[in-house]
DNA sequence: TCATTTTACTTTATTTATGAAAGGAGTTAA
DNA sequence: TTAACTCCTTTCATAAATAAAGTAAAATGA
């Protein structure tokens, strides 16, 4: 299904995924509209989800980075969920969970009052350990 | 610092990064050229970090999602911290956190048996518990 | 206060990239 | 052998990015 070729590709575009399809082309050996037919193709079947950006998040005032283990009180997950879906601005990713938990709650937050307030919000729905991220090495 | 334009413009690459200057232009309101200058100034305040895909990993045959709690046996992280260098196939994410663990580990893996010879490599080093993500709403 | 500098933008013109179309080479299958 | 595909290249028209020049508003400073 996918060869060398397209998977240098995605490489490439993990890299740098606003790079022209002239000069990504000469990197996996094709000409431009060779490469952006492979392209079209690796977004047509769904390989491809998106193009976005790595943004800076302490330099646009989120520091603190946090990773919240979350425990059930009750069979039903309907009020975190909801609780959830309201915390747009601070959530990354709320992961279900197979093992200890019951899920991993990925978070960014400007400042401890900030997180102190999600938290008591989230505390009235399950029960969580708390992990700040000090360093991605 | 940042004003509501350029907060935009984050947004709008967040969304889609190969987006036209002229058409994100459109969005916030200004010309292709505005538009271009306020990005090459995010870039160059290292507010945009870089500019990458997203791939959908079990489509290319990484079924398995894990994250994995890491607890040292011992004060010395060197040897665990090369182990995981050697394991860039795998490894997502290594954070260092405070709180109940020393390290969250995310990773991919295309099988269990995969799965299984890392964490058979991982032991040596460290205990761990292993979560296995279902979904991610 | 008023002149000067800076910043942020627009407009225009040139360079560069994209994308469509046509065609060729190699592969597969009737 | 021939037809149908796939995957590529080349060419060319169109569209986008970029550089340069100019403008207007805000900040700076004597």
């Amino acid at each position: 299904m996918l060869d060398r070729t397209d998977l240098l590709i995605l490489d490439e575009l993990s890299k740098n995924s606003r790079i022209k399809m002239k000069e990504l082309g000469e990197k996996v050996h094709l000409t431009g509209p060779a490469t952006s037919a492979r392209v079209a193709k690796l977004e047509g079947n769904g390989i491809i989800q998106g193009y976005t950006i790595k943004i800076n998040q302490e330099k646009i005032g989120y520091t603190i980075h946090a990773i919240i283990q979350i425990y059930m009180k009750d069979t039903n997950h309907q009020p975190y969920q909801t609780f959830i879906k309201k915390q747009k601005d601070y959530v990354i990713n709320n992961y279900k969970v197979s093992g200890e938990s019951c899920y991993l709650l990925e978070c960014k937050f400007p400042s401890n009052e900030k997180l102190d307030e999600f938290l008591e919000g989230l505390s009235k729905y399950v029960s969580y350990k708390l992990s700040i991220v000090i360093n991605n090495k």
